[in-house]
DNA sequence: GGATAGTTTCAGTAATTACAGAAAGATCAA
DNA sequence: TTGATCTTTCTGTAATTACTGAAACTATCC
């Protein structure tokens, strides 16, 4: 049982900076999943976040018990996100995986993603809307019922809450390298 | 084939009003899944918050094609978030729903039950995990290890950004009724 | 009390999403 | 070229999540 597969006697304190990451590991786990991604794919990020040193796909399965196929895949995808980066190391044939160390570049990458794919299809849907009850489409005594009036207002504050969010996350986007961004320091010496 | 089911003949308008209002409710339920909503509950809310006036549960299950079970556990789930309210008409035995009018409270209600839900405990796990890594856990010459400092780097960075963006939530959850919250004019004044 | 109108709960089922593992595809060295 | 090492893709399956529909429950009226 103890024999061929026991790992090589570690240290104690490594023992405790595993447990120590694994419990971050988790919870990054669960809070990405509660904002709609994937629990793995957090967990792989937060893995090479808390870690710093770089991992290949192996050390990755082992460490996350995951398959192959999962691991690459998700891999991938944190690439494309731009969060994680491939690393070769020099004489090396395998590649191996860092996260940007930057918590506010990462950040803000995601912002830009979610502002790109999310924020802006609603704020252009919500304009096409906006259009379909004018005026010019509807006639001026149909545009002035009640419902039309209602429906036309609603998609006006929806429509200001969105622009002035989508500013906030477009400064957040342009100064976010390396430390506190334009945005947050303006709030910091205001409050 | 168009006799007793045939709906009311209906104006022009109303249908346009209706079209327009589908594409808002749908795009919202899309987003919605995307952040980790599901999504007949963002579509839901999207039709309170987009007809404005009250509707009852049979009207919800008519207009998304819902079920009775399906809609009134939604219901009850966007009451208990706050962003919707139950509504007694005079003289009615059923109830009617609302949405809350002002998108600013709305978000504010939501971003409160996130934080305290998904970011909070994140926050109280990075403190724990430095705990179990300070000199008086590991001893001193374990925390000196190259890989300990690394990740006790990597809880520090993620600790600073999660503890400003706590600060950031708590302004906008703390003055957001009806019309921009004080975080909001901070930032347009500065740009 | 019973009848009616409306609401909630929940067990079973459908739909979606995540995953493993194996096969195919690269890349490089000799 | 062949073989070795590593990566990606993909299909079937497992796990999760969402939903329905019917039964149970509540409130109201007569």
């Amino acid at each position: 049982m103890t024999l061929a597969t026991a790992p090589a006697a570690t240290p104690a304190f490594a023992e405790q900076l595993r447990t120590a990451q694994d419990l971050f590991i988790r919870r990054w786990g669960e809070m990405g999943q509660t904002w709609g991604i994937n629990r793995t794919m957090a967990e792989i990020h937060a893995l090479l976040y808390i870690n710093g040193l770089p991992l290949c796909t192996d050390d990755v399965m082992e460490r996350l018990n995951i398959s192959r196929g999962n691991a690459s895949m998700s891999l991938r995808a944190l690439c494309d996100w731009g969060i994680i980066r491939r690393l070769h190391k020099r004489g090396e044939r395998r590649e191996y995986f860092e996260s940007l160390s930057d918590v506010w570049e990462m950040f803000s990458i995601i912002a830009a993603e979610r502002k790109r794919r999310e924020m802006d299809p609603v704020l252009e849907t919500i304009r096409q809307c906006q259009q379909m009850l004018d005026e010019s489409s509807l006639g001026k005594s149909a545009a002035k019922h009640e419902s039309v009036q209602l429906t036309r207002q609603r998609l006006q504050g929806m429509e200001e809450f969105m622009e002035v969010t989508n500013k906030i996350f477009q400064q957040f986007i342009g100064n976010a390298k390396s430390g506190l961004t334009r945005v947050v320091k303006v709030l910091l010496k205001a409050f």
